[in-house]
Order: C-alpha cells, then structure tokens, then sequence
DNA sequence: AAACATATGCAACATTGTTGCATATGTAAA
DNA sequence: TTTACATATGCAACAATGTTGCATATGTTT
C-alpha cells in the first residue's frame, strides 16, 4: 500500500525557518542533483497548504522553466517518491510534497476533497480510506478516494449571501 | 448523491434479445434524437459485460463516426445520463450505460476496480462507497473510488505461470 | 580545474478535448 | 408523403497536455 501524507504537520511547519534548506536537504538524501528549478518547484509544493496543479505551480514560480521542465520534473519527483501525484479528475493533476518520506513515519492511502466551488483540492489525512471486501480472485494495490462537494470556506460565503 | 449501475443485473441481460431495440427505447424514452451513431454506440455499451474507454469503442464499430462525433456523443449521454463516465487516471476514461435509468431503480455510488495488468475496469455495484465523517463545514455532493489492482482472471493466469 | 553524468531548453510531434460552420438527417406537422 | 425545421454530423482548425530527441548548460566528483 503506497503512503501519502501531503499536509505539513504542524511540528514540521515550524521548526524550519528556511524552505531551501529542507528542500535541498530532500534532495541530496534522496541521491540526486540539486537544481535550482528542482528547488524552486520543492518549496513551493513545501509551502503550500494544499496541493497545488501544475497552472498552480507556474503561477508561483518566479523563475519560469520551459514547461518541458517542469513537466519533466513534476514526472521525476513522482517516480523517485518525493511528491504525491492526485488525479482528480479528467482534466486536472494536482501535486503535493509526499513528507511521509521527510518525517519517516508512515500514514494510510487517504481521503481528497475537491471543492467544487472554489476547485481547491484538500488532503484529509485524517480519513483513511476504508476497506472493502474485493470479490474471490481480486487483489489490491492501491486506491484512490476523491470525494466532491463544497469546501467549508465556501459554504460560509454562501451563508452570507 | 449520483446513482450508478454499471453491470447488467442478469434479469436485464436475458430479457431483451435485441439490444438495438431496447437501445431505441432508452432514446426515445429520454426525448432525444435516434440517429444511428448513437445506436451503435449504445449498442455496444449495452453489450459490454465492463466500462469501455473511447479506444475500445472505436474498435467494436463497424461503421466510424468522426471522432468529434464520438465524442459529443460520449458527452451527450453523460449530460443526459444515459451513460457513465468513469475516470480512472489521467490518461484512462471509461464509460458504461447507466442502467439504473433503464431499470428505474437507484444503487449507490459503489466502487471501480482497475486492474493494472489486463487494464480493464470492473464496476463492483456491490460495492457501495462508504460514508466518512466529513471536518465541520464540509458538504459532500459525490464521490469516486478507483481501487488499483490484479483482477481475478490476471491472478489465476500469474499461478499458471 | 577537468571530466563526466545529468538537467535543461528548444523544436517537433501525439493525443485528447473543443469550437464554428456548412451540410445532412431525424422528426413532427401539414 | 412531403415539407419545414431543429438538431446531428463531418470537416477544418485550434488549444491544452503529454512526450521525445538532441544540442547545450549545469552539477557533481575527482
């Protein structure tokens, strides 16, 4: 069973003052070259909140590499386990950083949340997917659970209408 | 929350010998326009014992609509829920007739199953999703569950082995 | 500082989704 | 059955995304 756990922990969240740092310390454990485009790409999913699509990651990026690039690196990190690919749906891929492989501890394949309103995907790592009983014959991998609806900010603006 | 019923309860499977007729039936049913693409296509989507993506259903016409054709069909009957859309990755959308339109009896929304060896997907109507205890706040609308796995006949071909 | 493996940018192409428009076809009314 | 009209279709064209090959730039190790 893949482990995915894409919301910083709090004790995480604080106790690096410099993104860079941890993000480079990422990749020289995990054996490969530091870039600066590499770099820039991991802070950014290190900074964010929830996780972030590709139009998304663009848009923060100061420096902008050829969309190959980024393309290029999105699939790298995916493959070397560094970030968490989330298929939501037919025409939209969001990424986070996968800090099961910082922390070293380990969390079950859970929950995401797309909220239909605002299109922000959230990580709920609180809900584990649940188990089901396959048929005779069948066996399990892995999972995914994308759960549609309205997010909580949203429905407090829509409260207030 | 959308109802889904992507396999022919057997009653259904026997009872229509000629499939273009019931075929004509749901169109007709629906108040829609009953032109021969769109019977071949449900044609073939009433006889698939699983979900077909738009390759699969290519193959099996005889006569090839244009691929714009195909598609504002596939489209069309999702929007009138004639069919099913399933996606299960980025690059893999399978589609199934709905036959809870057909049968007029609901089914809750259930799991699919992906098998990564025969690539197939299997609808497990048996398998409801179950319910998950949302943050405050947070409104569900619907849900998908994709399970990635070896599917039963892929599992007794790799004993074989 | 040199040597080498790898990352990057660029050009090019594949696939899928999408639109506009002229023509063909299904359907309902005469 | 024919007519009239709304809609389905095919075609051309374009957009977005994924993908590869290759020359050049960059990082890493010695």
């Amino acid at each position: 069973m893949e482990t995915v756990d894409c919301l910083p922990p709090k004790a995480f969240r604080n106790r690096h003052r410099n993104s860079t740092e941890t993000v480079t310390h990422i990749l020289k454990k995990k054996g490969v070259r530091v870039t600066q485009n590499r770099v820039d790409l991991l802070d950014i999913l290190n900074d964010a909140q929830h996780p972030l699509n590709q139009k998304d990651i663009e848009e923060r990026l100061s420096v902008k590499p050829d969309r190959v690039t980024l393309y290029r690196n999105l699939r790298f990190f995916v493959d070397h386990k560094i970030i968490h690919k989330i298929e939501v749906n037919d025409s939209l891929t969001s990424y986070s950083l996968n800090r099961t492989f910082i922390e070293e501890e380990h969390s079950e394949e859970h929950l995401h949340f797309y909220c239909s309103v605002c299109h922000k995907v959230i990580c709920m790592p609180q809900l584990s997917i649940k188990e089901y009983d396959l048929p005779e014959g069948f066996s399990q991998q892995s999972s995914k659970l994308i759960v549609n609806g309205i997010c909580n900010i949203c429905n407090e603006e829509k409260q207030e209408i």
